[in-house]
DNA sequence: CTGCTTGCAAAGGCTTTGCAGAACA
DNA sequence: TGTTCTGCAAAGCCTTTGCAAGCAG
């Protein structure tokens, strides 16, 4: 059912070499952070990863996890999403894909890349080259349950 | 050659009409806010407005400005760029349109609709209706004059 | 006179930073 | 032994809020 899960680390050690292959030394600290991220592709606050790690029983610090979400997202391990100017999102899914984002419930879901087609681009700014494309598709609540 | 500003508010009078039509009242800390904000399509942070206004010498206070700048994007006068975490800018261009972000200059460019076309949209999902799409080119500096 | 608006200052929430101690190669 | 990592607490920054004074209809 989830096919966006295909490529998560599904141990310990898939997790730790996950970690090597992008420079990152695997810290006990770093690996329970990885454990909760890749667990499945899910968008978490630096709050709800500290949470989580905590009630899972590890003691780990605030300023860890903030710096740790920093490097993995800065080594290419996660992104980040800015739809909420409040927090930033990280997101354990590695495959291109763009989003829906519910603007009343907050809820924000995946969208595999296959699902949308761009015809075209503009030309580029001089001296600049493409990233990225960022898509995300702006929701709004309603209750027509029939259409 | 700056097509996307045909739809600015040309003087006072338009622009007291514009929050009119809004359901705003036009107090003159609003004037002084719309007055920076349209005079042409730019993306403005809260600072940004607040020492503009007070640069053209007018005074008003920190928190009317983030007020009004929230008031305008609920009534649907600027819409909201959320690409920086650390701020949030304020969109004078209302017509349909995407962005270019310069992630290393931090430059924000308006790509007008028509430059980007989209093949297919996924299914929303239940009980909802698509608000918005929201399209970002994230580039990256290079040097490459030549190509 | 009544309700909306403004402004000041304080509070709030997320994130970063400085620095000392711990861990690791 | 020297570099890297961790953790605590404090600071920083953007933004919101409470409340009193001002203004408008």
């Amino acid at each position: 059912m989830n096919t966006q899960a295909e490529n998560l680390p599904h141990n310990n050690s898939d997790l730790i070499g996950m970690l090597q292959r992008h420079q990152i030394m695997p810290t006990s600290q770093r690996i329970h952070i990885a454990q909760v991220l890749f667990e499945k592709t899910q968008h978490l606050s630096a709050e709800q990863v500290l949470d989580e790690v905590t009630s899972r029983g590890y003691s780990i610090s605030r300023a860890t996890v903030y710096n740790t979400l920093g490097l993995f997202a800065n080594k290419g391990l996660v992104s980040t999403v800015n739809l909420d100017p409040d927090r930033v999102l990280y997101d354990s899914n590695t495959r291109p894909h763009f989003h829906f984002h519910n603007q009343d419930t907050g809820e924000l879901i995946d969208i595999d890349m296959g699902n949308i087609e761009i015809k075209s681009i503009p030309a580029l700014p001089d001296n600049t080259t493409l990233d990225n494309i960022d898509i995300t598709l702006q929701l709004r609540q309603c209750s027509n349950d029939s259409e």
